[in-house]
DNA sequence: GCCGCTCTCGTTGTCGACAATTTAGCTCTG
DNA sequence: CAGAGCTAAATTGTCGACAACGAGAGCGGC
């Protein structure tokens, strides 16, 4: 999924089991984690599970007191953050859509394809009723991450493996609130499709951008609707 | 020379000082990495080291071995790299500066004063001679580093943190073959002062652009004169 | 009753030891 | 002499223990 420690360890099984409660909102903003609680909790020693915490606060899904000795908790979700990540994940797509003519003809077409059949599984999903949150949320992930995963070189990868899960936990807690908007971004995402089946980079960076501007603003009025305050830890 | 030094720990130290070493050259692209070695020459135990190392793995500074068991070494300087890095960096940048409308008109004044400053130190820095190649490093450094750290914000400010390192070992390395060249530089500063003392977004990113482009190309230049194949561990 | 102090408990930082697994060298055989 | 198998060293993953530091509770003084 994301960028995991690949080598089956217990650290990569802690790090894999934290990030998914975070990003689920199972572990809620600003709850505190433990170091032996987790340990216990996972049945291993406070060694693998010291390695995953330090990867989840680089990452950014736990932020430290301030201090010589490091309190960990789960970082809140803030508004005002919203439009720093978005703008951030927008500009890295773009970085990598911008790549599109150094794609072959068949390689391109090949993702025009791709991208369609993951944008209507997609579409398939959100407009099922009721709507699983859990599925949508994951076909999502799955559109954006065909999008970049065959244009973005190592470094850029890199980065979007850092960036995008975070956006994730944005969406994904506010996912149950846009639910009747989720249309709009398969028709956005159509978009990003067309230009990338007819080979225009410039316009599928600005559908990109148009994409994520439009979900920045979307959250945004969930936000003000749903949580004038929401975690201020 | 960072402001990361004085939180104390053990962890912080070993970090620092690899980090150094391999950014400056100390350790060779390739060269393996063993715990127990860094342990004993840093006088601290193997858990310090593990972290330390766990964070430059991340960050990009070390690779490991493909298999259940990691085996670090000093991530290789590859000439295919120089073109997604530098392209990184410029978009990270662009993506700071594009805010400039944010700051207010004597924040903005201030930023181009200080940019300014930064800019004639490095000018005065890289027109001695002989070249004191550390002070241009650290001289050069600092004009970007005033560049971004009131425009971006703490995420765009992680990445930027992430990636910048990484461009800085490309140019310590090949830093002595440019010298010549790094007058260029000092002039496409310039040009990005002037726009931000202007407030002019556009120009700004177009010429923090240009400024990266250029970079890559004169290294790259360097790379194909001086080093056909450089590290290929 | 409120404030400050102390003391205990909780939590993290660090280390050494042990187990598992890979790697490299060595020997034996064809 | 080459190759395969085996043994020993090297290296990493994991754990439990100990020490240091901070936080919060309880206590006493004002």
């Amino acid at each position: 999924m994301s960028i995991s420690i690949e080598r089956g360890g217990r650290s990569a099984h802690v790090y894999d089991g934290l990030r998914d409660q975070i990003v689920r909102g199972v572990l809620a903003p600003g709850a505190r984690v433990v170091e032996q609680d987790v340990a216990a909790r996972m049945g291993v020693g406070r060694t693998p599970v010291r390695e995953a915490l330090q990867l989840l606060l680089t990452e950014g899904y736990l932020v430290g007191s301030e201090g010589s000795r490091r309190q960990l908790a789960v970082a809140p979700l803030l508004e005002e953050d919203v439009d720093e990540l978005f703008g951030l994940i927008a500009d890295l797509e773009a970085a990598a859509v911008r790549r599109l003519p150094a794609l072959g003809d068949e390689a391109r077409a090949a993702l025009a394809a791709g991208l369609e059949v993951a944008n209507d599984v997609f579409g398939a999903t959100v407009t099922r009723v009721p709507l699983d949150l859990e599925a949508a949320f994951q076909t999502h992930q799955a559109f954006h991450a065909t999008l970049t995963e065959r244009l973005a070189g190592p470094r850029l990868a890199r980065l979007l493996d850092l960036v995008r899960p975070q956006v994730d936990r944005y969406e994904y807690v506010y996912g149950a609130l846009l639910e009747g908007e989720l249309g709009v971004a398969t028709r956005e995402h159509a978009d990003i499709v067309a230009a990338v089946r007819e080979g225009d980079a410039e316009r599928a960076e600005a559908a990109v951008r148009h994409n994520w501007r439009n979900a920045a603003e979307r959250l945004r009025a969930a936000f003000w609707r749903e949580a004038p305050d929401p975690a201020e830890a």
